[in-house]
DNA sequence: TCAATACTTAGCCACATGACTAACCAACTA
DNA sequence: TAGTTGGTTAGTCATGTGGCTAAGTATTGA
């Protein structure tokens, strides 16, 4: 269950995925054609490649000698929903302590103008 | 400044890591606290925390002997932002996508309907 | 059919990462 | 003040990750 966030993450902790990521979500491309804007070998890219698809946020098919690639948008979607949920605990949390330091401060007042 | 998602996501991409954030959102936590449901030893955890540290998601602040860490909102909500940015652009493209495939049917339509 | 294109496989290397133990320091508490 | 608690530092080790080259396979176009 957690495995699917840690390669999902692990996936986009990388620059060169990430820029994939950036490309592929304007629509399918080639290999070559991913591959060119990057300064690297063609075999280094392809790991970094295989590494999207091991994770689901990419797939591809080969048609001939081309293979064609295109994002997947559900573990995206995924690891959005985890941050968003942690952000809401974490945001929840500042209402209730600014709930409750409210409420100090108005028994406060109050004491100080009872007497 | 793709540097700080690097390290964001890298940090995210560890189970461990992301247990810690999930109860710092509840609450600020001393070490120990925070340690005690992981069975490993705490050099090791305590490297965790650093790495957290180090990409700004966990700041602490130690009184005495006892470390309290909290939890910092700004990296996580960069990063969602980065996340709905790409399914922003993603998804209009499929909108694109269906208007054009409309347009395409409705010439379609004209053309079987004209002569 | 032959050469170019578009990957693919195999194997190597350097460095990063996650885990451990052992020993250490600093602050409470009895 | 002596022991305990809470954290820290140092050093080792195995595995993972990102990079490379060299060589191989399968399509396609001339």
């Amino acid at each position: 269950m957690t495995n699917q966030l840690d390669s999902f993450f692990g996936a986009m902790a990388d620059p060169t995925r990430r820029a994939v990521i950036e490309r592929l979500a304007s629509g399918p491309a080639s290999v070559s054609e991913l591959h060119a804007p990057h300064a690297m070998a063609l075999p280094t890219f392809m790991r970094h490649l295989k590494v999207l698809e091991d994770t689901g946020i990419v797939r591809s098919i080969k048609k001939g000698r081309v293979r064609t690639c295109h994002i997947e948008a559900a573990p995206l979607i995924e690891a959005q929903g985890w941050l968003a949920w942690q952000r809401e605990i974490w945001e929840s949390r500042l209402d209730r302590l600014d709930a409750l330091a409210q409420q100090i401060s108005n028994t406060k007042e109050d004491q100080t103008d009872a007497p």
